[in-house]
DNA sequence: ATTCATAATGTTACCGCTAACATATTAAAC
DNA sequence: GTTTAATATGTTAGCGGTAACATTATGAAT
């Protein structure tokens, strides 16, 4: 009776019925760390036992449990991006590049859509981080300040955090890959000005957490007077800066052109920057409705480079965004430090990458002199 | 001496660094155990306990570690999703629906994309199951045996599988969301003939694992015939059956118009259905450039209701899908499924859930007798 | 005062995997 | 033939949580 009380009463907490490396391990006959092994680095098991372990994993269909894995040894292979939509083809591209570019190395991507909301940013990276990845790209530099100390917290642990789409001129607090907004305003003014157009208005979206197109459209104002003010032009008139209804962004651009008319039906400006493409689109379809003269009456300015600008009429002048390259190179980026030792990631943990945008002009814009399309880049 | 021996030599493997939850509950004065009732059940604790945890907390900055919760817990709180493009607002918008409908819930999403490519999503399958997701939404039932096997294996294992955008006419392995692509061809076909249409096209898209967009062609074109038969048209010509080429879809919804022309420049037929929306707009702009009728010379219906159809003309005629629907549904039934012990759920595993889509009438197809726009919902 | 249910917290033993160290085996060097 | 080094595999402990059971206060009922 005595040796029998030894048995300890199992107390069924057995597994979620899942197949192991124990599992697999019997099956080739040798101990789940070689399989571990096996998997890791093929290379270091002997040839047979590896045919073995071959056998073992097909026949039981084995399948790793990453939150184990990762909790042994610390590392995830998954990487996390936070965008504020899916829906928009801006940054599905540069998600879809970033993905892309981390494949190749292993690593996973987690994705999640914060809304343009900094309040739900804030809730996704906090749930994010809870998967402890082992990078994580973000857009932008605006966040709550919760938001900002646990990313702050998660770079001084070592992961590298890169937010998107923005590099600003003075270093921020962490990886930058993207460009200056500002300089993109300022390029627009520019091209008006240069193409000869004179009284300038800028149409902002009404999607308020865009910061980004809000501040392009500050530059451009401040950029246009200056411009102005060189080439000589007596008194410039302000720039008129008007925000777009927010909804379908093809009928706020829309609205916005027709609150560019004077009474008489004829524009009071004789150009017009917009946040995005959508609204520059949507503007020059009302114009061709209207029947105004684009560039003759009116000439029209966007950003984005969706496929839309090059199809209507002689094509509506854009910025085109590095929304490729900006994904590409945080996935090479981020290789590049997960490949160093966690001590020796500070370095590099606040770097800035300005990523090479171009204005393409297009008939839209065109000025009298200059009729053919003109490349300006940054 | 020999008491000290006894002191085991640390094996140096003290965390990655990271609070746990025992410093929460040193900082408490409590063990772990409370703190980590608290964090699930926080009514579970005493009121003063609960507070001298909260303050523990914040003066720790704990974040719990999800991967070691799901090891100890068997539950990850997090589902995944696998769509071919995040590009195609077409799938941004079923995701975007999903991932809102299960944060309330307490779910988190985890994203991926196969590029339209069954090898890919394979992998991403084996991946993503790898992260042990609560649940799984993948696109369509194509997949190749491998995935079929590894879906197969999770689903008998508890995990809710759910296929969206397709939904056929027999049930099928797993759940599905979405609804019958054939009968969506069918009713594009029917209502063009309606409209007194008797000579019809159809553009695929050149995109090939899109077999959605095939399977509605293939069931346009059988429609097509049997439904001129059944008008008493004497001998209906063959649906003529175009493939646009890949690449930018505007550009390959023009290509496709002209391939419609006959030598004289007028149109070999007399309305044109096509795989999406891009497609429809691409060639409304180009028989616009042409100066072709839309519809008196030719009639262009496309799918996906995409925001410029709306915007073109009188506006491009379209099926309005199920975007945003699909995935709320998906969310729901995924908690609903998740609600239940995992042995209880395999009644629920196999069920399909039509949603209803819409077929617009707008312009492009406007008969001669109605002009305004018709709707004709399934 | 004793009994018994209830509430609040603690103990123990895992989840599945991997780092670090230990050991056995083989091959090369002396 | 022994030493030495490399190669191949095994052992132990622990990653950070949670389930199940155990224990200790607390209060109500007897």
């Amino acid at each position: 009776m005595a040796p029998a009380a030894l048995e300890p009463p199992p107390r069924s907490r057995r597994g979620h019925g899942r197949i192991t490396l124990q599992d697999v391990a019997e099956a080739a006959g040798i101990t789940k760390i070689t399989v571990s092994r096996y998997l890791r680095e093929p290379g270091r098991v002997a040839p047979d036992t590896a045919q073995r372990i071959v056998h073992a994993l097909a026949a039981t269909g084995y399948m790793p449990n990453k939150q184990a894995g990762m909790l042994a040894s610390g590392r995830s292979g998954m990487v996390a991006a936070i965008v504020p939509s899916l829906a928009n083809s801006v940054f599905a591209e540069t998600v879809q590049a970033l993905s892309e570019g981390l494949q190749p190395a292993g690593f996973e991507l987690m994705l999640a859509s914060s809304g343009y909301s900094l309040q739900r940013e804030e809730a996704q990276i906090r749930a994010v981080l809870g998967w402890s990845p082992d990078a994580l790209a973000v857009t932008g530099h605006h966040h709550t300040p919760a938001a900002t100390a646990m990313l702050r917290a998660a770079a001084r642990a070592g992961t590298p955090i890169i937010e998107l789409w923005d590099c600003e001129p003075q270093p921020g607090e962490f990886i930058q890959i993207g460009f200056d907004h500002a300089a993109v305003g300022r390029a627009m003014a520019q091209h008006l000005v240069d193409a000869g157009y004179r009284c300038l208005a800028y149409v902002d979206t009404g999607v308020a957490a865009d910061f980004r197109a809000h501040e392009r459209g500050k530059a451009f104002a401040a950029q246009t007077q200056s411009a102005l003010a060189r080439c000589g032009w007596p008194r410039p008139a302000p720039v008129r800066l008007i925000t777009a209804p927010a909804g379908d962004a093809f009928e706020a651009g829309r609205t916005a052109l027709h609150q560019l008319l004077a009474g008489d039906g004829q524009p009071c400006v004789d150009a017009v920057a917009f946040a995005n493409d959508h609204l520059a689109c949507g503007a020059m379809l009302e114009a061709q409705k209207l029947g105004l003269q684009v560039p003759g009456q009116l000439a029209l300015l966007g950003f984005g480079d969706f496929a839309l600008g090059r199809q209507l009429a002689d094509g509506v002048s854009t910025v085109h965004p590095p929304r490729h390259e900006i994904g590409s190179e945080a996935a090479r980026l981020m290789i590049e430090l997960l490949a160093l030792p966690a001590a020796e990631r500070a370095s590099g943990m606040s770097r800035q990458t300005a990523v090479p945008w171009q204005l393409v002009g297009r008939g839209s814009t065109a000025s009298v002199a200059q009729a053919g399309p003109i490349i300006a880049a940054n």
